[in-house]
Order: structure tokens, then sequence, then C-alpha cells
DNA sequence: ATAAATGCAAACCCTTTGCACTCGA
DNA sequence: TCGAGTGCAAAGGGTTTGCATTTAT
């Protein structure tokens, strides 16, 4: 989430995943907690799988399975925003970060933001034009990164789009 | 592929494959001729399993791995384009057609092409200003087509984008 | 003839789920 | 207390793969 300054918000996210899982009638557990504290501490683009590891790095005890079930809860709660990359769900965090898009560098898989107004306007236009109804976009470039261009080796192989 | 209108092109892409196969010391079989017949005859975008599909309905005798591994040629050999919608691959031709993105609706799994001239500019823009060499892009608008919009039963939830 | 292609079924990989146990409110 | 949450391990679902057999060249 480097490049992009995060939006001034009222509480923080531990905060609002507690009212969200009161609102909706759910536990605040220990497992939740020590989840959503890490990921909000740490995390930029991760998968389920770093979180598993992560997890056990820290010693937070929490099973893959409660990983992936928070996981949901933390998007339905509007904390997180569910991508795909490659060929995995990828998360980030969505509540204090503006809207942008990504930038994505096949060969170190770095994921680069942006924001970029203009598409918005695009999108809006493009809607209007085929008589349809947006609700979300996804907009990846992907190629090189500066330094993987510059070390160009072996050319990685671009699966698919 | 209806929105779009097709470049012309020099060669038949059962002919385009052909040479891409012998170029490659592959051997052209009568599953492969087969298959890319249909698709180059039929589909628009389509996922593996509607080739599994069609295949039966036709009575083209192809496995289901050959046709895996037919896709896999097919996108090498720049016939096809392999894009993920939900929560599988699918395909597209590639061969034939200009470069367009999509609008996707989350009801009826509809997938409408465009073109948008200013997205092309947009994305260089984009690209020279995160010091970053593109090579490719995807670019989704997710929503309710015409008909699904004013059908407006129960709202499908947006998984991820 | 012989290396490549095929078909089958098993393996894979990420993700989800059934169920008995645990724990938060 | 007692229903929601958890962990485990098994199931799911799309895709890939090992291997014996078939086939194109």
């Amino acid at each position: 989430m480097a490049s992009l300054t995060p939006i001034q918000v009222a509480e923080p996210p531990e905060e609002k995943f507690s009212e969200y899982l009161m609102m909706h009638g759910h536990r605040h557990t220990r497992g939740r907690r020590d989840l959503v504290q890490h990921i909000f501490s740490y995390h930029d683009h991760f998968t389920a799988d770093d979180l598993v590891f992560d997890v056990k790095q820290k010693k937070i005890v929490v099973s893959r399975a409660t990983i992936y079930r928070t996981l949901e809860l933390l998007v339905e709660s509007g904390l997180l925003r569910k991508l795909r990359f490659a060929d995995r769900d990828a998360y980030e965090h969505d509540y204090g970060y503006p809207e942008h898009d990504h930038l994505y560098c096949t060969k170190c898989n770095k994921i680069v933001e942006f924001h970029n107004e203009e598409l918005v306007a695009l999108r809006e236009r493009v809607s209007r034009e085929q008589h349809f109804r947006a609700t979300a976009h996804r907009f990846v470039i992907t190629g090189l990164c500066e330094s993987c261009f510059r070390a160009k080796g072996a050319k990685h192989k671009l699966d698919f789009v």
C-alpha cells in the first residue's frame, strides 16, 4: 500500500470489526482479534497462506479454517478487499484506503497501486454506452517493474490476464 | 465476440495452428484439428468444461485431458486468450480480434466486449509514471447488464473483483 | 519404428465444510 | 448455560499429470 496515502478514518479497523461482529451477533474471539490486529499492523497484499505462515511465526493460535472464515468476515465487513492475482485469492486493506488499481510485476510478483481519476470517468462512460450498471471494476496492468526490467533475465511467461 | 468487428486476417485460425504445431515439432492430430475447428466455428467466451460438453454433443472424441492440453497450445500459439472470470478460466478468440476489454454481468454471467482507445493511452501514461514496462492489462467492469438490472431479483453478491 | 499424443484415473492445490469439541456472552 | 466458533481432517472443484496405450510421421 506504499504508494497511496491512507484516508483519514474515524476509528481503527479493529474497532470497526468489533462493531461489525456485534451488529451481526457474532462473537469477538481471540483468534479474530489476533488476526485483525496482525493484518492491520503488518500487511500489504497477502494470501490466506501468507497468514498461515505469519501466524505460525508469531505463535498466534488459529487454524487454517479459522483464517479462511475470518477473511470472509473481514471482506463482508468492508475491512478487506478480495482480489485475484495469478492463481489464488489475495487480500488488501480496503478500509482506510482510497480506491485504486494495480500494476503487477510478473517477475517479482510485486503489486504497485495507483489511483487515476480518469479511469473512474472512463468506467462510467463505457458503462453508460453499453447500458450497463457498473458496481465495481478491476484494472491490472501487467508487466515488469523497473528493477525486473533492468535485470531482464529469463522472461516470465504471462499465463493469463 | 458479437460486439466487435473481426480484424481481417491473412489465414484462417486452423491454418495458423497447423503452422504453429509444425514449427514446434508437434503433431497434427485428429483431436486437435476437431477442437480448433469447433472453437473457431462456434465459440464466444467459453470454459474448458463448456468444451467437454460441446464435444460430447458433437460426438467429437477427445478426453478432458486433451482438451486442457490443446487449450494450452492454443494460448501459446496466440489463437486464444486465457482470462479468468468468477472462479474458472475462460478463453476467447485472440487471433483475428481486436484488443478489447470486458463488462461482466454478475447475474447472468454475460460478457460484453468493448474497445476504448483512451484506456490504452491511460495504461501507457500510468505505466510511464510508475516506471513500469506494461506488456498487458486487464480491465473488467463488473455489474449488471440492462436486462438483469431491470429484472432486479435477488442481488448477486460480488465476491471478488 | 518410435517419439509424441491420448485417455484414464489419480494427484494437485486452494478453498470449503461436517462434525465433535470448546469457549464467549 | 448453550449456541457460536474452532480445529481437524476430509471433501470439493477446477486443473494437471503419471503411465500404459495409441497414433502420426
